[in-house]
Parts: C-alpha cells; structure tokens; sequence
DNA sequence: AATATATATGAAGATATGTTCATATGAATG
DNA sequence: CATTCATATGAACATATCTTCATATATATT
C-alpha cells in the first residue's frame, strides 16, 4: 500500500464521530467493548463494527482477557495525531 | 461547534484521495484551480466541489488573482498534521 | 454438557459522499 | 459590449458508509 493511501485510511478512521470517540474513550486506558459501547452510548453491535474498522486500519489494537476482550491505542502517535488536530481544532475555534 | 466535531471535520476532510492530492499539491505553493487540476488529473468541477468542502472545513484559503484563483494551506498547523500522519503511516508499512 | 455472558459478523436499509454533466458566474480583453 | 478564459454550482447518479437486527462464535461457570 503507498504511503498517501496509508495516510488516506488513517484519516478516515478518524473522521467519524462514533470512531473518534472510540478513540477518546480508550485514550488513557484499555477498555472492554461494552464499557466502551456504554461511553460512546452506541450499541454494542454498532461499536464492535467500528473497532473492527479502527483495527484494520492500526489505529488500536486488541488483547482478550477471559470473557471481554480489551482496546486500545494501537501506540502513541495516534494519540499524538489526535491532539495535534485537537490544538488546530481550538485554534480554529478561538479565531471566530 | 463542539472541539470533537471540529476535530472530525479536519479527518473527515483530509480523508479522501482527491482532497489530500489537493492539500499535497499546494503545501509548498498556492496554485490555480487547472493547475491543481492537471497535477491531481481529475476534472475542473470535481476539484472545484473538493475545494469549497476544503476551504469550508478551514484546511484551505483562497486568493483570487485577476481570472485565477489561487489556493494554498490555510496554515502551517495543517502541513504538520499531514506530516505527522504521513510519518505514522511510514512507521506502520516500515514494520510490515 | 448446558447455560450465561461478551463479542463478532452478515445482510439489509438508510444516509452520506464523490463525480459527472450542464450551465452559471466572474474577470479580462479585443 | 461581446467573447473568451477560469472557476463555481446545482442536479442526478453511483458508490460508500453507518446502524440495526438477527444470529454466530468464544469463553466461563455450574
């Protein structure tokens, strides 16, 4: 895959509301797919959809432990991407 | 508008193959809307529809000059975002 | 092994998005 | 002021995307 298509995936998977807040939601720490259906206050179903959307694409990764199986950010650049647009977001905002 | 929401905007924005061509084309310049055209290959009206939802969403800014229109990077918060995603999406085909 | 709990997944429907085509608008020039 | 060149825009169509619903899979427990 090239490089601009790879930055392509990225952004896309990060410009959607259910899977940026997916993102949010498991910034600081892992967490099972209902807690984070429960956040996100999207069904269980729907998020699972979106986890395996934010996977594919290596935004987070996945560790089963028992029953539930645990997300999170897959390393600490996408954390970085997201505050970076985060802070040209409130720039943005504080301008008007 | 919420942070969050602006922050999905920019991705959303960023994460489409024509419209990151564009931001690609004019990071170092402004140009033309045919010249970015030409160097995107994709029709005048297709480009011209991208970069009004370009220029809406804040990634770019235009300048009119005599029959052309000239468009470049709104600023250079979005030339580093683009580069640090890029540099996340060679990390990630770097470890394949 | 049967049941309960947690998660994943396929199909379908609804909505969003991107390109094309035709045409409109705006500016320069003869 | 009519024409040309550059850009913008509306409508229509095709495709992509997201959620829901039903159900499958996987693990733990009794």
């Amino acid at each position: 895959m090239k490089r601009l298509e790879q930055s392509i995936n990225i952004f896309k998977a990060l410009g959607d509301k259910t899977r940026l807040s997916i993102v949010y939601s498991i910034m600081e720490e892992a967490k099972s797919v209902n807690v984070i259906a429960h956040e996100v206050e999207m069904t269980q179903s729907a998020i699972s959809h979106q986890l395996q959307i934010l996977k594919y694409n290596g935004i987070i990764k996945s560790e089963r432990k028992g029953k539930e199986v645990y997300y999170s950010l897959d390393d600490d650049h996408i954390k970085f991407i997201v505050q970076t647009v985060e802070n040209h977001a409130s720039h943005k905002i504080d301008e008007q």
